[in-house]
DNA sequence: ACTCTTGTTGATCAGGCGATCAATAAACTG
DNA sequence: CAGTTTATTGATCGCCTGATCAACAAGAGT
């Protein structure tokens, strides 16, 4: 990188700033959101650690900030992935597949830091429980989408969109700390769905194939 | 508490022992696992640092030892209050519905900073691991002993353990996280177990109440 | 009662953290 | 070119962390 010759030049503020919060993304998603340090970004970026403070109210804010960037920016990926399916019940598959894939495991890994950390960190907590319900409500729209469209039908769509991320993120996380590739629940997970949009058995299965 | 006069007292190793993996459990319950420190257990037992340290090998240990103890005596309690079931569904309606109590959030806030923590504390993923092992372990003991006592059907019970266990895991990180009380997710966990054990639907339900 | 083992202390080290502030220098403005 | 603004620095504060070590004293053994 030829950042280190470029960082020592004056900048504008929206471009340093945009510096240290890539750089605070990076470290996150390296090295965990409590390797989140002023001097850790500071180094990456090649300033003093004052100027990383300068630039952010505070580090806890900080953090909250570049959690929600990365989670945010993750559901944006996803969306734009299930985007082109034609009927909701492929991409409800699609969703499945993809949520349960191993590349996902960074970000999950953000998730674990977040739910601990947000105890101690009220700002980060609250950016916690924003990103929540932005994934509940992207799959409440998904499921009401499906279920206007008379592809299924569901009966309580705010509880099963929570009880589904519940169980995703359940099984992503022991796939991420313990028991390797996430990828092998999806027949469970798909199963599960289908039951309860009362899908034929093997709808989602066919619609991860296509 | 007069613990306060005894505690200046000189104590026998294993007495003091106890007295510091007490303290240690009662400071990881209430304030998290990483509020774990030298100084809050020594104050807690109304000791010097350096005596905490005198009794552990180092501070990630002690980390890793409490957690281990903590998360222990859960399965423990959880064995005894399943233990007395005739049979292995009520068991199983029976674990599923103590797993997902509120009174046992405290404990899956200590799962998420272990979770998070073991990532920079080997000694502390190393717990982790050995804990989610005898969990899983206990599950595919309880449905094979209902396999073989012909209650019901398992193909892959190690499997489906651990998919139980992830799902079980995920509703309760979420509704201690931000969505509240965990016990609204029985019926769904209910419907899946009985479906992945072809049972008829309602067989887990009945066995709670009784 | 005296000795010896060892539980216990107090002081202290080295390192990391977030945050503050005066001083500097680079870029913009007139 | 001179003057003003402000991005950036370096030094430093206060607080926390785990860990070490010589010195002390309580209790057990004789």
């Amino acid at each position: 990188m030829s950042t280190l010759s470029d960082s020592n030049r004056r900048k504008s503020p929206a471009e340093r700033g945009a510096e240290i919060s890539l750089a605070a993304r990076q470290i996150a998603l390296s090295d965990g959101l409590d390797a989140l340090t002023v001097r850790a970004v500071a180094a990456r970026v090649g300033v003093t650690p004052a100027l990383v403070v300068h630039y952010q109210p505070s580090m806890s804010m900080l953090v909250a900030g570049t959690f929600g960037a990365i989670v945010a920016a993750e559901i944006d990926e996803v969306v734009a992935e299930i985007m082109g399916c034609p009927t909701t019940v492929l991409a409800l598959g699609a969703l499945i597949d993809t949520l349960l894939s191993p590349k996902r495991s960074a970000v999950t890994v953000i998730w674990l830091d977040a739910w601990s950390l947000g105890r101690r960190n009220p700002s980060l907590a609250a950016e916690v429980g924003r990103q929540m319900d932005a994934w509940q409500v992207f799959l409440v729209t998904l499921l009401r989408q499906g279920a206007s469209g008379g592809e299924f039908v569901v009966a309580d769509a705010p509880a099963l969109a929570w009880q589904l991320l519940g169980i995703i993120d359940g099984l992503t996380a022991h796939a991420t700390v313990r028991y390797g590739d996430a990828g092998r629940q999806r027949p469970l997970v798909r199963t599960i769905v289908e039951h309860e949009l009362a899908l034929p058995a093997g709808a989602l299965t066919c619609a991860a194939e296509s």
